[in-house]
DNA sequence: GTCTATAAAGCGATAGAC
DNA sequence: GTCTATCGCTTTATAGAC
């Protein structure tokens, strides 16, 4: 049943980013990871060099996923419909299977301001942010885009700092996001 | 000029917030707190018991001036001027000299969950959020009211994930949160 | 690919002198 | 009120056997 493994790596990946979410990055030691895979620390380092490798490998995944946004935005024209479908598949991809990566990268900032890898990720969150709320638009609109980003991800983690469930429907989520990317009486791109 | 010093507990709380923000909680250590402050680690003990009593210092002081605004709302009636009025002093007092300790609040909550001073922090914030969008509103409202008071955090932090001046003006943000917390067309309370 | 054992460093916290 | 010195513990990471 433990015998030979071929998928451990993914194993250290998934009870790594489970942890790191449930109790921060700083507070999850190589020691408690391995133990709650039942292996010894030494074998986490067989599979990554390095405790902010385990990071890494976390967010190049959803960093891929990301920059496929901003490419496939980069050839559609610059109009509300096309703020609007990002958000949709951003949406899509919080929703899904980066739900978790998203949600340990908005609670550990200062763990990742000096990880590299969130340096990377910084800078591809900077080109959806260009891309949802341009440089030259009204500062309002680009706080509303900042917003939009918030909404989506408070929605798949309702305890922001709380966690009333009728606040954290995705839909709903959705919902308010479109809104806060979409022209006001007076307004728009 | 480093001689008898009265406010060194004063001093230690600055200098600890400055690096706690910089650097975040967990990797910022009494030893670097004290270097700073030209004294010892022992020194900072005598003043406080723990590290952690250095961070319960820090949100007391933030948590008396949310007391007073959630006190003052629960005079009024509860209308849209009411809860406008909350985010205009909300917004002053993030302005003030509780955006430090906001911020800190914001990107360490990982720390902050395991404690205790975060807990009754998290507390103050649930009356927050009850008063800005009541647990039998719209759904929708709900979330906006919480990202009424992201946007007045964003707007004195500009980093939230990027660093564009523009939409870090404190004026805009307020206005963006004031809109988020009026009724739509067709909504209200 | 996983193990035991350990190195090297940093941490929060305390004791006791001054 | 600040110091020196140190305790006890945990951490990341490595060496080398199997």
């Amino acid at each position: 049943m433990a015998g030979r493994r071929t998928d451990t790596r993914e194993r250290i990946q998934r009870v790594a980013l489970d942890l790191f979410v449930e109790q921060g990055y700083e507070k999850t030691s190589l020691r408690e990871i391995a133990e709650k895979l039942e292996v010894t620390k030494a074998a986490l380092y067989y599979h990554f060099r390095t405790k902010e490798d385990i990071v890494h490998s976390l967010i190049e995944d959803i960093g891929s996923s990301l920059d496929e946004i901003v490419a496939w935005a980069g050839e559609q024209d610059r109009s509300v419909r096309t703020r609007q479908e990002v958000l949709r598949r951003l949406s899509a991809l919080i929703q899904g299977r980066f739900g978790p990566v998203m949600r340990f990268m908005q609670e550990n900032q200062p763990a990742l301001k000096e990880l590299h890898a969130g340096h990377v990720l910084a800078q591809r969150m900077k080109s959806l942010f260009t891309l949802l709320g341009p440089d030259d638009a009204d500062p309002a609109d680009q706080l509303r885009a900042r917003l939009a980003l918030v909404a989506l991800m408070i929605g798949n983690n309702p305890q922001f700092l709380d966690e009333n469930p009728a606040a954290g429907s995705s839909e709903v989520a959705l919902q308010v996001a479109l809104e806060l990317a979409s022209p006001r009486s007076g307004a728009g791109t």
